[in-house]
DNA sequence: AGATTACAAATTGTATACAATTCTGTTATG
DNA sequence: CATAACAGAATTGTATACAATTTGTAATCT
């Protein structure tokens, strides 16, 4: 029950955020319905501004509109998912290059207290910073490189990538991947481009690794394939 | 004049792509204020839509959005331009490298039409639709390719560029860039990933090459920069 | 009883009305 | 005459009202 009081300039801004970091915290899950009146009253704004937070989601693909149907918290598919992970491989090998040439003692200083504040909040089992700290090690890394556009992107990518990875992710924890990251930061000290390009490509896959991304498991999502069965057999097993 | 007769279903997304277009063809300048009510007398409708179409057109950063000062046609800066150029070659060298692997005979006849047509337009001294075809030549590319997100991420920075060739462009007309195609459809055909990122990369130097980026000649934009020269004398050549 | 259709409730899409802000042209003042 | 202050107009930001669409429920018919 929030009310409306941050400033009246930059309302929307400021309820992006919010639903923004509710999704990726998944306080809010993917397929939530996001209805406009419900969300307009619990910030204390009309439907107007709330569509327009919508839209800018929607345009980033973190929630899905549907002509007539209202909004709701994107559920990515196993396709979308791969091409997430494929495009992330190749804006993070630029991201990674250019970052070598650009790259300061204080930046590295800034990435280090990052992976340690990561590794400090998977210890203390807050898994969701733990994810959030980890996008923002990349994110930094789009900064040092100074392409703001595959910054935008990356923003983009590694949020969706944590809608995936807590819709995918399989039983073996992603605590592992800690280590990539100081490697990565090791590498990038010592200008070490090409290692550095490869550890990247390395620590992504590692991540898409973890995923069951396999047609199989699709859960919620493909109804059909998931009934089809039922379907052939539906004059069968008609009862009752 | 057109008025709103357009199946009354996807209003918006019509309205979009007559702007985009028009923008991209040239018909709607840099620097173009796009007012609300101009624009939903000329399409009949409601301000509420063309808001909408604004955002969208906003998001993809061919158009900005002032806080309560309108929308223009983007300006882009000599850094977007750079920023533009480096993250389509990053993209586009994963581009050609997947649609290696997946391009059929087909995709090579559609792709080799296309540079046909180009090549026909830019005879027939139709350069918008040269520049329009030479996008659609990139963005065939990234279907083939068959990421999703890579394809969306294109179409933005294709469209940009097409901005950016416009305000940018030198003397020296971008007509040389043709062949670049149609080699680059010889490396894809004969599988050479290798080469047909090579060649993707020459290409997407080689029309950045051809533009004014120097900080020096920004056109339109440093308008103190112009006319500082006259500010200096300005009292001097003061005259009724 | 089961299926189909008609109606009702809820939600989104669009238009309009009002408030807030910026821009422009005029007037007042040093 | 130049600068500053002000008022009006124009434009954007937000809220609300109405229209269109979808979805759930009940009634009707076979």
């Amino acid at each position: 029950m929030k009310i409306a009081e941050k400033g009246k300039r930059n309302q929307d801004n400021w309820i992006y955020q919010e639903v923004f970091d509710a999704i990726l915290e998944q306080r809010l899950a993917p397929g939530t319905k996001l209805s406009e009146d419900a969300l307009g009253e619990v910030f204390g704004v009309s439907r107007t501004v709330i569509r327009k937070v919508l839209l800018r989601l929607s345009h980033e693909k973190i929630v899905a509109i549907r002509p007539n149907r209202g909004a709701v918290v994107s559920i990515p598919s196993i396709k979308e998912a791969k091409d997430t992970f494929d495009a992330r491989r190749w804006i993070e090998r630029g991201v990674v290059r250019r970052a070598c040439e650009t790259i300061s003692k204080a930046d590295i200083g800034i990435l280090t207290k990052l992976v340690q504040k990561e590794h400090e909040a998977y210890a203390d089992n807050n898994k969701s910073e733990g994810i959030q700290l980890s996008g923002a090690f990349h994110l930094k890394l789009a900064e040092i490189a100074g392409n703001e556009t595959l910054q935008e992107y990356l923003k983009e990518l590694v949020t969706r990538s944590s809608l995936i990875v807590a819709h995918y992710e399989s039983n073996s924890a992603h605590t592992c991947t800690h280590n990539d990251h100081k490697d990565l930061i090791t590498a990038l000290a010592d200008g070490n481009s090409d290692k550095a390009v490869a550890l990247m490509e390395d620590h992504l896959q590692a991540i898409e690794d973890k995923l069951n991304l396999s047609e199989a498991d699709s859960e919620t999502n493909n109804l059909k394939q998931i009934f089809s069965s039922v379907a052939i057999n539906r004059t069968d097993v008609h009862q009752t």
